[in-house]
DNA sequence: CTGAAAGCGCTAACAA
DNA sequence: TTGTTAGCGCTTTCAG
């Protein structure tokens, strides 16, 4: 690896002067330009970024805290996030913690050591002070921490919907997936106006819980989606997220329960596998893409330290139609 | 931000004592210790890693190309990377081109200055001799380029499993799928596999472009699989990767082509979309999570620079049953 | 056991 | 227009 010296002695220049050649930053006569360009290329030369790194005072990465990147929700969600950084120059760096706290913990330290200009908080599964004590810029996607800027879906307007939509269509008796281990998420907020908006009209909501490590594994999905099922057979209406929706959908067939007849289903997340089946599935699509956007703009006001005029921003969610309600 | 001068001289000792008493390199009195911790405490200093790096002349950083993260097989194939990586105490950075060629350069330079100890190219779009030229451990996951190191699914073995069950099962007429833009990658083998076996044994064999950028996108996948249904009525056999499949079982069930009867899919690729359907999809399964493994283990070889046993590694495919042959 | 000094590869201020 | 010098924050001799 030449350094910036061995190219200044070939060229016969001095280092600062082969700096501000490849920088532009300072005048260089067009023929030394020339001298230290033929230097470059004899020794193939490649600045080290991770030094000037050191002068800029940042690295240009962003960690993107996620507990897994399988799930077609977060998938889109990074693959959207990743275009709208590199828009601003930035890279960025998946963190999976596949929901563990000591990676977790790892990677607030990576952070916290610089190697990161700021991060993204995808999920969260610390207590809340590892997160305020961190002196970098963050924002999170879903866990509401206080002093932490939140760009997440309007979720609230999400499950008014998807419960009107299925009271709409005749749903007398609704099942409910949560997790119980996610607490002080802005997503949980869905289940909670569906919850309300059911109840306040006649409807009986049933609450399962649906573990996250459930949703990751396809297959276990599926066995739990058959127990749900068999334990309530009166059930006529299920909102949860695309692929435990798609799993239900796949239940309901093996079960001989009609859909949308007799069970009308609505996936949260409305990402491209809603449209896989025969049957589309109907749902409540988060915009991701707008999210990624929103999530990137808040990111860099923080890195810029420009005051924020919003410290939690709400991005709309829609109505997609299919044949399960 | 607390520097180690600081710490010092709140410890009232010299800044290399610190370094060495954090490091644990060299003697420091127990004492020393104490007095140093309490500085770091009350400073709540952290070190910079990445001055660090510039010592141990790394970054623990491997990047991975990626043309996109959404398709199923990469989401699950960067998925495994990540842990596997992590074991070897590196982070992963992905590196998403979308299939765009500046991006792709852009992210070989950031490699050639030092912010990765390593790549693993999960697709390429440049001709060699951009990669011909890198003086750092890379690997490819599919392209295949003298010179660097191959590790991929054995998909010679892959096409022949696929093509023998339709044989098995009556295909007379079968639908090989190829994108054009790909040369020289190895899962290109599998194509390659399959017509040589159908056709040696009186099959027919269809071949339709099918572009990466439809495959992506699932609403082109599925005006596409109509397009070519429609083209080719038929057609009784198709190998495609997962989504490709899905896309076909949904078309066939739209133009009230009985599956498998009148026409039998088998999936490449074998990621959980394939048990999405009513009818879980037959694939030739890739195992990624070994994939992963192989990967990471020879670029590690690379990177420490021993040698290499093998540069070309094929990882076995399985055949998994299903709904659709 | 500890500190001074040199230096990782580069940039920036200033002098020439 | 160029070179000298100092230094980013840390580690590593090496002398004491």
């Amino acid at each position: 690896m030449a350094s910036i010296r061995e190219v200044a002695k070939l060229a016969q220049v001095a280092p600062s002067t082969v700096s501000r050649a490849l920088n532009g930053s300072g005048y260089v006569a067009e023929e030394t330009k020339e001298k230290i360009r033929e230097a470059v290329d004899e020794l193939d030369y490649v600045p080290n970024q991770w030094i000037r790194n050191l002068y800029q005072q940042k690295t240009g990465i962003i960690g993107v805290m996620t507990p897994e990147i399988i799930h077609p929700y977060f998938s889109s969600l990074w693959s959207f996030l990743e275009l709208e950084l590199h828009k601003y120059g930035y890279n960025m760096m998946l963190c999976n913690t596949s929901g563990k706290k000591e990676i977790e913990r790892e990677y607030l330290d990576t952070l916290e050591r610089n190697l990161f200009d700021g991060m993204i908080i995808g999920a969260a599964f610390l207590p809340d002070k590892y997160y305020k004590k961190i002196q970098k810029p963050i924002i999170s996607l879903d866990r509401i921490i206080s002093g932490v800027p939140l760009v997440t879906s309007d979720h609230v307007r999400g499950g008014d919907i998807a419960a009107r939509k299925l009271l709409e269509k005749g749903c007398k008796r609704l099942l409910n997936l949560s997790d119980p281990n996610e607490k002080m998420v802005a997503s949980s907020r869905s289940g909670e106006s569906i919850i309300r908006v059911m109840e306040e009209n006649g409807a009986e909501v049933v609450t399962e819980s649906f573990l996250w490590i459930d949703v990751i594994h396809y297959s276990r999905s599926i066995r739990r989606a058959r127990e749900i099922l068999k334990a309530h057979p009166n059930l006529d209406g299920i909102v949860a997220n695309d692929l435990c929706a798609s799993a239900f959908l796949k239940i309901a067939g093996e079960m001989g329960i009609s859909v949308p007849r007799d069970l009308k289903i609505i996936a949260y997340d409305g990402t491209y596998i809603t449209d896989f089946n025969f049957k589309t599935i109907a749902a409540i699509q988060q915009d991701v893409a707008l999210i990624a956007k929103e999530a990137v703009r808040v990111l860099i006001k923080l890195i810029n330290r420009q005051p924020l005029e919003n410290d939690e921003i709400y991005v709309p969610v829609h109505y997609k139609g299919g044949d399960t309600v």
